[in-house]
RNA sequence: GUGGGCGUAGCUCAGUUGGUUAGAGCGCCAGGUUGUGGCCCUGGAGGUCGUGGGUUCGAUUCCCAUCGCUCACCCCA
């Protein structure tokens, strides 16, 4: 084996597909019950939408970025998140005269280029959604409620609710001075990487993960301390929300997000049973994103969810898609002699509504009845020499055993009767 | 970018005081009377022992380098 699929990268195989798709069905339908439509953007973009959404200082777009030029002297990058162009196509579209607000979601790859780890790869997926245009509390919450009920509809719920208000262009300033000046009289003691956040972005030193840090980061300041009236209500309505949905949350001081554009509302819904990379989704409302890009003044909030992550608990937790793969027929053919009836008899079956699978390898028939047992098959049918010459097939039941003779001219009809419903044990 | 662990069949792993054809289980393929699965038995295919170099009469085993995988840090989903 020469050529393997590059660092960070993983092949879904037969055996785990079938739990990621589930992942996504499971996601569609509780987006659509919220009033979610999906939306599809391209994987990559002009690299300047990035640089203007996330914040050029970040560590997703400083460091963690593909991005590239071909031919032309313009340069791509593969989205290293979804929101950007979530917005971008809102704004390219005029979404702004849809119905207000406009709620969307997507399901596809991010790339980021990191040190890959455990539920952390290069190309990886999340899914998300966004609901832009209005600055309603009621909306921070249901994607929070939201994002949880896909995972307990997966079976997942050890989880624990991380929140937090970070305020707003009016208040943090206050916030982020207060914090510097807390943090000032030892700033020597902080680890070097937080003696540049002091100036750029002291809000990171609160969950740095450095000893030193940490004791210099306890005792300091909370920003929900320091929110304007207006994020104060707003911060007390999503938590009232929550309330009155019976959601168990936690007001958790330190939680701040990485990505420049959020404003007030920031939360993590974390699983209790992953190790270093727990949390399962993320997300937070982004009151200045839309102005950033070029659009009008516009409030949105939204979240994403890995979904490699999601998998790999799901897995841990030994949960299974609920979905088959077991066949209803399999259809055993003895002899060159039978071999078109038999394909022609296993294709009335398929346009039937069945599963249905035969030999492709001209194999014996205790090959083939092991293969169909290998398969889950059902029903078993079997059509030899004798067979044709009696117009009949064999039909066997793999359950009970029983096997029995059936015209040619009923066994499409007999079986599609059958297989529908779960044949009885 | 930093640090730890690991690289032997498709998978999970044995195997060295350096020595003849490198093993097991599972999986795969084929048999175990004429056309019948799940259990059992037998046989078979499949390995540059990650790669390159060095030491040695001889290296999967020792040394060096290199690549890869993995976990963790940073950051995040």
């Amino acid at each position: 084996m020469k050529i393997k699929a590059p660092r960070g990268t993983i092949d879904f195989l037969p055996g785990r597909i079938e739990l990621w798709q589930y992942i996504q069905e499971v996601s569609r339908e509780v987006f659509s019950r919220y009033g979610y439509a999906e939306i599809n953007t391209p994987i990559f973009e002009y690299t300047e939408l990035f640089l203007r959404g996330i914040g050029d200082t970040t560590d997703v777009v400083s460091k963690q970025m593909y991005t590239f030029t071909v031919k032309d002297d313009k340069s791509y990058t593969l989205r290293p998140e979804g929101t950007a162009s979530v917005v971008r196509s809102y704004l390219e579209h005029g979404l702004g005269a849809a119905p207000q607000p406009v709620k969307l979601f997507y399901i596809g790859p991010i790339f980021r280029h990191e040190r890959p780890q455990k539920g952390r790869y290069r190309q990886f997926h999340q899914l998300g959604a966004e609901a832009i245009g209005s600055q309603d509390p009621a909306l921070d919450a249901e994607m929070i409620v939201m994002s949880m009920e896909i995972l307990q509809k997966l079976g997942l719920g050890n989880f624990l609710v991380n929140i937090n208000s970070i305020g707003c262009p009016v208040c943090r300033p206050t916030y982020r001075q207060a914090l510097r000046d807390h943090i000032s009289p030892s700033l020597a003691k902080v680890c070097p990487t937080c003696q540049e956040r002091f100036e750029k972005n002291p809000l990171r030193i609160l969950d740095c993960k450095i000893a030193a840090c940490k004791e210099v980061a306890d005792g300091a300041p909370k920003s929900i301390d320091y929110l304007c009236p207006e994020c104060q209500t707003h911060y007390a309505q999503v938590c009232e929300y929550l309330d009155a949905f019976k959601i168990t949350y936690r007001q958790n001081d330190l939680l701040v997000r990485g990505l420049d554009y959020y404003t007030k509302t920031v939360y993590e819904v974390e699983s209790l049973d992953l190790g270093a990379q727990s949390a399962l989704s993320g997300g937070g409302r982004y009151d200045g994103l839309v102005a950033e890009l070029g659009g009008p003044a516009t409030p949105a909030v939204g979240f994403a969810s890995g979904m490699e992550r999601i998998l790999l608990v799901l897995e841990e937790q030994g949960i299974k898609s609920p979905h088959s793969t077991a066949v209803d027929v399999f259809v055993i053919s003895l002899g060159d002699a039978v071999r078109t009836q038999a394909l022609v008899i296993t294709q009335q079956l398929r346009q039937a509504g069945l599963k249905v699978e035969t030999d492709y390898l001209g194999r014996s028939m205790k090959s083939q009845m092991k293969q169909a047992d290998r398969l889950g098959a059902k029903y078993v049918l079997i059509l030899g020499e004798d067979e044709l010459a009696k117009g009949v097939v064999q039909v066997r039941d793999m359950q009970d055993s029983a096997q029995t003779e059936v015209p040619l001219s009923q066994v499409v009809d007999r079986l599609s009767q059958n297989a529908q419903q779960p044949a009885k044990a």
